[in-house]
DNA sequence: TAGTTTCATGCAATCGATTACATCGCTGCA
DNA sequence: TGCAGCGATGTAATCGATTGCATGAAACTA
């Protein structure tokens, strides 16, 4: 970073101003072509690369976005990010990720992010954040501007991507009822969260709409995980009078019920039929091959990325920061882990 | 970001200069007790933030690392990003990701964190970019440090973080032939690749050392990801004369291997027994679960953060960028999918 | 007691790019 | 011919924190 050339030094090989120098890069229909052509061939001759520290202090940004993402470990996110840096590279902004779930102190370095001049955006994947932390963005010019992706909070207006949740669980207990099953179970998320809560309403209410029983020692506890999975397959076990079917709230959780039933001698699709959520990359690997509900992850990144970047833009020039929420569709892919019941 | 209080409100508030601020934030024992005292509390009441941008020019520095991921979408690095923004957290400076392949210009967006002040130092997990790209940083301080990890350059004397792959080969190839196993094949990971080279070399070290046959026919084509591993099932089973055990170069082919051998009805470790390699999370919840040779993939990224930290701290202070390179221990973990044969 | 260190603090230059405003030369119209 | 209008460019202030140097007071030494 020493001895690097400067908008000075290309101002110097180009004869030409500074000023010149800079709106070539950033307006360049505020220079004649001529000028501008020969602005670029001093800067790629000194090899000058702006400065981003100079060029954010005074246009009084940040220069990146920051997405936070509750548990980086889970690959549930990997592909979301992915969706999220792939609309964000021709942008010119960073995309950094913080942890928020992540010690030491998660919650004060999210602030810091919220507040702070570090980001030009937020994109939220973890709508179960401290109340106050979120909330600090209530006075609204001491904020960046928030998307909130595949998580949301009820009570909060900004401006959402999600998937149709609801209606994955609609698919998935139908898919299940068409097959023949008429006692079907649930394995849910964590408690409180809002996926967990909206997949859980959905599966009610299609079992309601088909006529079946809803049974809440079939309504298993989770949390997302595949080893939620597998101690769910014990709660399965453990009862004398069990469902055929059981609609997991996510591929990780089917994954660990179906591997700890395989253990313990129980057969899927045989014994009990089993459908995921979100169709992770494995699932069509799984043996057997997993039923499940997809969700376009990249496209969820992409999106919720795009309407940032839209809110960014909007907030400079007017001040009217409208959130219209996307819904992305979600799908059913049926495989082998669902079947017609003995 | 427009009335945020500024450096010259707190040093006001407390009734002391800007550079006292300034000072007992970033050098506390350069200002005495009492005004520390003084100047915190001021910044508490003022609701103060430093402003990054403006700290980075002054600094000369960017205030963020970088990593280079060859592929966000691929679940293998979500923890590695893990324990390197675990590292970071409470560091002060950005974690920035970017996906080496991604369109559009992936090449050239990557030029710009080397050479550029958008980066204090890059994490980089694809030792396969194009060859002038990592060349250019050739004249020294022209870029910023750099730590491999994972993968590598044979070529590049830069320092790395990785693990002992020929070791981990070798541990899975004995634990198959302590099995019994006599006729072992090898899935390898996408040609040129260092960690392909690395663990096949590895192999063949084993089963010379063993005794046993080194096939070429038995050396399966692959590229780590599960559809690969579900090519090479095909390829398996279209031998005349197969090898009765198969070790895959990572757990996502492994995984994919066995659930197309499924589809086949070929039983997993009945007719062939299996190990991977990567201990990812579903290994152990597969069916059959996986052996594998696990890696400590978090902690990978976190000895890459602090190594680059600390050659980020040294080449401010003196000059002598030392890269002592870490190699993690590696371990077999014996589960179902091994198994002596018929 | 005079001279020397040490410590805490203030002053003001500085990092490098952007941009409001001023300037200059043209064109076009009355 | 004269003046408004416009586009291209230059001048210099500005963004906000950091830090080299200077200052003054206190502590220490001989």
């Amino acid at each position: 970073m020493k001895g690097f050339p400067k908008i000075r030094d290309v101002a110097a090989a180009a004869g030409v101003s500074t000023a010149t120098v800079s709106r070539a890069l950033s307006a360049p229909d505020r220079v004649s072509a001529d000028t501008r052509a020969i602005v670029l061939k001093a800067i790629e001759e000194t090899g000058y690369r702006v400065n981003h520290a100079a060029r954010n202090l005074r246009r009084r940004q940040a220069g990146g976005i920051v997405v936070l993402v509750p548990n980086l470990a889970n690959p549930f996110f990997s592909q979301i990010l992915s969706g999220i840096t792939f609309a964000m590279a021709t942008s010119g902004y960073n995309v950094l990720i913080a942890d928020t779930r992540q010690a030491p102190n998660a919650e004060h370095r999210i602030l810091d992010y919220l507040h702070n001049n570090r980001a030009d955006g937020l994109i939220v994947l973890d709508a179960n954040l401290p109340e106050d932390v979120l909330s600090a963005g209530d006075t609204p010019n001491h904020h960046p501007p928030i998307v909130f992706a595949c998580e949301w909070l009820d009570t909060d207006p900004r401006p959402t991507v999600t998937i149709d949740n609801e209606e994955g669980a609609k698919l998935a207990i139908r898919h299940l009822a068409d097959l023949g099953h008429t006692r079907i179970g649930h394995l849910m998320g964590p408690p409180d969260n809002i996926l967990t809560i909206t997949r859980a309403k959905g599966a009610r209410a299609a079992l309601a709409e088909l006529g079946l029983a809803i049974r809440p020692d079939w309504f298993f506890d989770g949390d997302f995980s595949l080893a939620s999975g597998a101690a769910a397959a014990h709660a399965w076990l453990a009862l004398n009078d069990r469902p055929t079917a059981v609609f997991c709230a996510s591929d990780a959780m089917a994954c660990g019920f179906i591997g700890e039933l395989h253990h313990k001698g129980v057969r899927v699709p045989d014994e009990v039929s089993v459908v995921g959520f979100d169709d992770i990359e494995i699932a069509a690997h799984f043996v057997p091959s997993l039923t499940t509900i997809a969700q376009p992850r990249a496209l969820i990144g992409e999106t919720a990325a795009r309407k940032l970047l839209a809110l960014i833009t909007e907030g400079r020039e007017n001040g009217s920061a409208t959130g219209a929420s996307d819904v992305l569709p979600v799908q059913l892919v049926a495989r082998e882990s669902s079947a017609p019941p003995r």
